[in-house]
DNA sequence: TTAAGTTCTGAGACTCATTATCAATAGTAT
DNA sequence: ATACTATTGATAATGAGTCTCAGAACTTAA
């Protein structure tokens, strides 16, 4: 469930307006645990009779992305996916080659050897991507 | 050194033949050790009094991305940066955020956990990416 | 509640890396 | 050489994402 507040409250952080056409996209995004493109979100909301432009939507989902409530993934083909971060677990992504299908996955052990490389050599992570590209028991 | 040979054998493997151009843009891969993007080499080769184009540029880096002898890096900012394979082992990327270094990283228990992951899940691993974006000692 | 000021929005123009097109050129085989 | 095939370069096209700007929608002050 979109959580009205959440965004509201990222709203007010960067300065803008709560409006209609923001908290429809942000539900849209909450919609569903499916990893889309920002065009995919754009048609289903235009599906859903909601009035809102493409730009709106890049422009909302910056937003978001800036204040956390989004995770954008880049997988390589030149379209950005979105997922939203109402589940707070860290996860990263499998990806499968042939279909396309995105699973998560999540290791500790490598979360904190990561840290640890990055510490050794006096860096700071900001963030990383680490992404499998499988095939996936269904396309075998 | 950018071997020949190898080149040969790929383009023989492609049914593709062994051109001048080609040579030049796989030359010019292997002469550095650093991330260019594809416009940089072109510069690179045309500096360099080359007659190349940049269609070629692109079509060839292709061949050697898909042969194995150069790997594509996507940064997430939509230049993908280039790198030859000719030392052999695997290496993933610290990339520095503010600076835009890259430098390279390598852990064997992160890749044995990877296999693990994909193949406890049935799956068969084909490729993974695994960038840590930092702020490097230079930026802090 | 109106006027004045500000932010948002939508439509479409624009950007920029990459890909496609196609006529001219170069390589290959007979 | 001749005929055939692949390659190249110039440039047009593509497509995801960004920018622009005039009109719409809020906000605030009077």
């Amino acid at each position: 469930m979109a959580s009205r507040n959440q965004l509201k409250k990222a709203l007010i952080k960067e300065g803008l307006r709560y409006t209609q056409q923001r908290q429809s996209i942000w539900n849209e995004i909450c919609a569903t645990d499916e990893h889309r493109d920002a065009e995919e979100i754009y048609l289903s909301l235009r599906n859903e009779g909601m009035s809102v432009s493409r730009a709106t939507v890049y422009r909302t989902i910056d937003v978001l992305v800036k204040n956390n409530l989004v995770r954008k993934l880049e997988l390589g083909d030149g379209r950005a996916r979105y997922e939203h971060k109402m589940d707070l677990e860290h996860h990263d992504h499998l990806i499968c080659v042939q279909c396309g299908k995105i699973e998560e996955f999540m290791d500790e052990t490598i979360e904190e050897i990561q840290e640890t490389i990055v510490n050794d050599l006096g860096f700071k992570l900001i963030r990383h991507i680490h992404q499998l590209f499988v095939i996936c028991n269904n396309c075998r």
